[in-house]
DNA sequence: CTATCATTTCGTTAAATGCAGAAATAACAA
DNA sequence: TTGTTATTTCTGCATTTAACGAAATGATAG
């Protein structure tokens, strides 16, 4: 019982459910991924990511200064199909799946992350 | 998401995950079943029963002057094998399946609901 | 109608939770 | 080493929410 009441309480507020929503859809975003998405001071930010990592939704993984969380491998199918299907029924803000996509597309950009994993700059 | 997000707020309450899975259990529970099963005010629990059904993961019914609440029919099937494979995995609560059996039986005695759904007193 | 019982709604209080900023921690660069 | 950056932890504040009692509503019995 312990295991659902942590998940629907992480899955129950609004940022978090946009940031796994997010997480279902690109591999992996480090807080300040998730700051700029959200729109969030990192603190606030780092603590919703580990109310999602307690329950067991996503995972975390720490290269270099930033830690980048993906979706959790263990994370019950019939779960995320409920998920995916009830955000197809409602609309998932199609603004969201932009907004991450073009926050992928700058971070890398500045990270060149696909190259060597060397960092530039910010 | 709004829907993803009611629900998981419904069931991320401690006495309302108990509710429900009381009500994946059981027939049908009137408010002061619940009243007597949570050991709660009646007001409290007709709030928690009223989340519960505005999130659509149940549905109410009254005759005289009970209100019966059971599982709604609508609920998706994949967050219902979820939540019994996850309760099956921690350990469902014994005393709540006792407890809530002994209260629907007390209920039918002092009801005769089972005869004609005559009452005679509480 | 009046009385009674089950439930809901309203008003208030106490606890839980989201938030930001400051300080602490961790990892790299120079 | 010192400095910079990313993240986490801590502290305090604002909002939300669960809880109760009291009053209002709905339904039956007399």
């Amino acid at each position: 019982m312990e295991s659902i009441l942590s998940i629907s309480k992480a899955l129950g507020e609004k940022n978090r459910l946009r940031v796994f929503l997010a997480l279902m859809d690109t591999e992996e975003l480090c807080v300040c991924d998730v700051g700029d998405f959200l729109g969030l001071a990192p603190a606030t930010v780092s603590r919703h990511m580990s109310i999602l990592h307690q329950a067991g939704l996503i995972e975390s993984e720490k290269r270099g200064r930033w830690v980048y969380y993906r979706m959790g491998t263990a994370v019950d199918p019939r779960l995320l199909g409920w998920i995916r299907s009830s955000v197809g029924n409602d609309g998932f803000p199609a603004q969201d799946r932009e907004k991450i996509r073009e926050i992928v597309r700058l971070h890398r950009e500045s990270c060149l992350c696909d190259s060597g994993g060397r960092k530039t700059t910010v």
